[in-house]
DNA sequence: AAACCTCATGATATAATATAACATTACATA
DNA sequence: TATGTAATGTTATATTATATCATGAGGTTT
């Protein structure tokens, strides 16, 4: 959090009071948040709850990178190493349902490289893995 | 096609009209088409036209390996190597709008073997870089 | 202070993507 | 023929996402 405030004041853009609940909402949670999922929770803390305001959030949180959005569930969580800038690699356990954010190696910015050999020019990566968690294989 | 004719023949399952349909005409795109797309197009040649149609076929040909979805367009696109297992990594141009596959690099398992070697148990990866392909770079 | 600008929010409607559920058909084979 | 299975037909609806226009809140300029 000490980071996005810095952050945020440095670049001079505002948490605002939605952006912040929607961001400790997905910071609360192991798995990922839908938008729609979000607009419930809001609606619950007492914020107006139409779809634009989840997405203008979330928008706002992906575009800083305070958010990742998880492509293949087409939903959020929040990014663990945020103001750090990175490509991220998922991990979602099919079993818990948890996702986590794979500290990063260097692997992953070789498939960029790999890639950039061919001739393509990679701006950005999504690379998201399903399987399951240690701790629920240790099950 | 002569791999794909040949795996139905062994597997005992079936390539009816409208999924060789469905592949045909995504074979003919360089572009994902979205799943809305396709079911115009099969209108176009006489088909039966509600969402489950479309629905149906793609996930019989994804299924089988024979369409991947891009998630992070929800569109799909037919598989240039098929009947092969392997795990696809894609570049989505963001000029020219092509999906293509890229032949399959020691360094996308690379990533399945980190992970498995932080305890996750990867099961699948999901792959896709976006930026701009050669042909629109040399432009 | 008044006028103005910019960014954020409010509010309504609708677009785009995807699936549930149940009925019907087609074809293999017992 | 009857019976089982896979495929298709059909209707309705769920889920995800955005367009559009109106309003407000806070600075900056005049």
């Amino acid at each position: 959090m000490k980071n996005i405030e810095e952050y945020c004041k440095d670049k001079n853009i505002k948490l605002t009071p939605v952006r912040l609940k929607v961001l400790e909402l997905l910071q609360n949670e192991k798995s990922g948040l839908g938008a729609y999922r979000i607009l419930d929770l809001l609606r619950e803390a007492g914020f107006n709850s139409q779809p634009p305001v989840a997405y203008r959030a979330l928008d706002f949180l992906v575009e800083h990178g305070f958010v990742h959005k998880i492509e293949s569930q087409n939903s959020f969580v929040a990014c663990t190493d945020p103001g750090v800038h990175h490509s991220p690699v998922f991990m979602i356990c099919k079993k818990c349902e948890s996702v986590s954010e794979a500290p990063t190696f260097e692997t992953a910015s070789n498939i960029s490289d790999a890639l950039m050999a061919t001739g393509f020019n990679v701006e950005q990566t999504i690379i998201e893995a399903e399987g399951v968690c240690s701790t629920c294989s240790e099950q």
